[in-house]
DNA sequence: GCTCCTATTGATAATGATTCTCATTATTGT
DNA sequence: ACAATAATGAGAATCATTATCAATAGGAGC
């Protein structure tokens, strides 16, 4: 995981500014992983009400750029984000939308490279049901 | 891989109608995987002109909730589709665009289950630079 | 094959997510 | 503090996908 702090340095060193909404959206980020665009802009209105949905973008596609954040699917048809950290697995319920991170049983990188491919970006997910609303249904948050 | 042969009886068992549109979808499905659905849009056109975009769309759904076809992002903003079949890596050159399966080194169901996770659906992909394009800039396709 | 019932289609409007445009604001170097 | 200019906010524009609805065509029964 990247560390928060270094990140002002870490954008300057880009030659981008350190604005008041990209510290805000990070530390909105860092806080709650795996949230989409909407539900990030939402929170980051109730701290500062003035920002505006296009900034939210603008900044998830620079940090995403920069490997700062990394994005995701989650069984869903838009992209959710969180800091850039070890290659994991998604275990997504599509009951309760919950959101399980798990490690990578292999070596990513040695198995792209074993077929002469350089691997960037990782992105695996299982979607199915977790625990609780199997036994329970609706046993979770999303009814 | 669901054998394309057995696709009209499948439809009927499900209460669905076997459609011209429905059969010549299929067939492009079957002869081309990963493509997306405006891809799968024109070379249907190319077949019969007076086809709908939401013809597709709507059996690309359809095959998808039967789960006779399956989706995936491909490293794009956007659903590419192929045929069900056995879990599996798709490495995605960046440069070029070409998508190899590769079969999962790990035996998915049962680590989902050893979270207490019933996995329906699985999506892995890698997204970097394939041998051609590491070797020769703008060797591949997509220049 | 012919007819009827209704699922499916085609055209297009509508929606949702994301990007673009441009005038205004705010960060950074001096 | 000041100037230069990158970043923001508001809203238009774009792209992918879904919904609407009148017209069409599978397919069960005759
Ligand atoms: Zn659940
Ligand atoms: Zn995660
Ligand atoms: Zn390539
Ligand atoms: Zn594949």
């Amino acid at each position: 995981m990247i560390d928060r702090a270094s990140m002002p340095a870490r954008l300057r060193a880009e030659g981008k500014r350190v604005t008041r909404e990209r510290e805000l959206l990070l530390d909105i980020i860092v806080a709650n992983p795996h949230l989409d665009a909407t539900e990030i802009f939402e929170r980051a209105r109730g701290v500062n009400p003035r920002i505006g949905l296009a900034t939210v973008y603008r900044t998830l596609r620079l940090l995403e750029t920069l490997a700062v954040i990394d994005s995701s699917g989650l069984g869903e048809d838009h992209s959710h984000y969180e800091m850039h950290q070890k290659d994991h697995v998604h275990l997504v319920c599509s009951e309760c939308g919950a959101v399980l991170d798990v490690p990578v049983p292999f070596d990513v990188r040695a198995f792209g490279r074993r077929r002469g491919f350089d691997a960037r970006l990782t992105r695996f997910e299982l979607v199915g049901v977790c625990d609780a609303c199997r036994a329970e249904p609706h046993g979770g948050r999303r009814p």
